[in-house]
DNA sequence: AAGTGGTCTAGACCACATT
DNA sequence: ATGTGGTCTAGACCACTTT
């Protein structure tokens, strides 16, 4: 018999994993636990915290504790590749991963000093003078996304890329139009979890974690000419990579 | 004055970010939060515990709570590719990122009836004959990864992709030398909490989240030959991808 | 021996959702 | 009005590390 916090959760993940409980179901109650493990209301609790802790289930105040499920976008990095060549294997993905539209909001752009990071990307010294470029993207209403890119201020300062609207074929077309388009790319993808304030801005539930993906766009002579800081929600999103050899 | 547990982490974290708490350095303990703010042990604890759930800091019962730092492995999934052509950009991670040699342990061999996402992956129908190989990386004596791989047992029953040592050049070589050299390759990447199992295994402390990778190979006519689900600490990990136009 | 984090009880109050 | 999760107090015991 389960006596206390650990055991009571790993007791409802096994009545979840069976199936008594499908995704969306509400578990037993803090009220319902204190009665069936007889322990007291914070340890009945700490077990439903537990589960909303793994990402397992999503406390509703007021209403109940439910089990969660992942229905992620797919992001595809390295979308420009033909699709045909990699058609035979379907997705490990269930069959109904959505493909939702994304919409663009609170676009953000000023010049200041390069952040340490920033500066080590672009190969500049710390301190000089980049363009920020801020935007968030959002998914049925709920922020999925946000997005920080650096350029060399020296490189985008008096063009459109310095302004909010960017103009058709966006940031890419117009570096191109510099001399300076962007034809290869390195990310570099890590997982943590959020701060409070990322949590918010993000709106994840607790027990999602956050993926950081830096992405550094070289031109064809090996020029850094922008990084990018995104931050998705994990509970959100795939990421798919493909390549060859 | 904070007066609860979130206020008090945050007012902690502001004082670790102004470096009064440097990576490694011992924060307050609970009966010291005590007497600084007026609250119970229990809400003390807790502000630990939001520090700690963030992957902030780290418990270590005993002693105290410490702040944590980042040092991780980066795992290059383009490797082959020139590094010539990316080199004029620095990483954006601090300068000692590790590239510590990887330990192979427990590795394990059976023929079994495929799952359904690898038999998705692998273009089979559930509950086909598979082989699965798995195994788990150390570094420093940390578990740091496990894998398990999915091949379709047809194609490599009674050769030593089925046995613990699959010979020099290991499976792909073997998989070449099988006429099915995998030549493409597609990652899926998705980011999550571990269960409590998970967790102990990789030996993760609280408020590291996991990485999962499914990775599947493609000969040259586009025909998955493995499937390999990747489990890796994300405190340890940041994963690398490089790609054109 | 003293100090640490971890966890539990028992009771309380709150904001909120549902009925 | 009732039930829900969220959080706090005050006190207790435990296993562990450090001195």
């Amino acid at each position: 018999m389960p006596e206390n916090a650990q055991q009571i959760a790993d007791d409802l993940q096994g009545r979840i994993d069976s199936g008594e409980f499908p995704p969306g179901a509400r578990l037993p109650g803090e009220p319902a636990l204190v009665r069936q493990y007889g322990v007291a209301k914070m340890t009945a609790g700490g077990a439903l915290k537990i589960l909303v802790a793994e990402g397992v289930a999503q406390a509703r105040p007021g209403s109940g504790t439910y089990v969660r499920e992942f229905k992620p976008l797919v992001r595809d990095a390295v979308r420009r590749l033909s699709r045909s060549q990699w058609a035979s294997g379907a997705s490990v993905w269930s069959a109904d991963v959505d493909d939702r539209p994304l919409d663009v909001a609170d676009v953000e752009v000023e010049e200041l000093a390069a952040p340490a990071w920033a500066a080590r990307a672009l190969g500049l010294a710390e301190g000089d003078a980049v363009v920020r470029r801020g935007r968030r993207f959002v998914v049925d209403g709920k922020p999925v996304q946000s997005a920080v890119s650096y350029l060399p201020a020296d490189l985008v300062r008096g063009t459109r890329i310095a302004e909010p609207d960017t103009g058709p074929g966006g940031t890419y077309k117009r570096l191109e139009e510099l001399g300076s388009a962007p034809v290869s790319f390195e990310e570099d993808v890590r997982a943590r979890m959020p701060s409070a304030a990322e949590a918010e801005s993000l709106a994840v539930p607790a027990g999602t974690p956050v993926i950081e993906v830096y992405r550094t766009a070289f031109t064809a002579d090996g020029r850094p000419v922008e990084v990018n800081r995104m931050l998705l929600d994990a509970g959100s999103y795939v990421m798919r990579y493909r390549f060859e050899s």
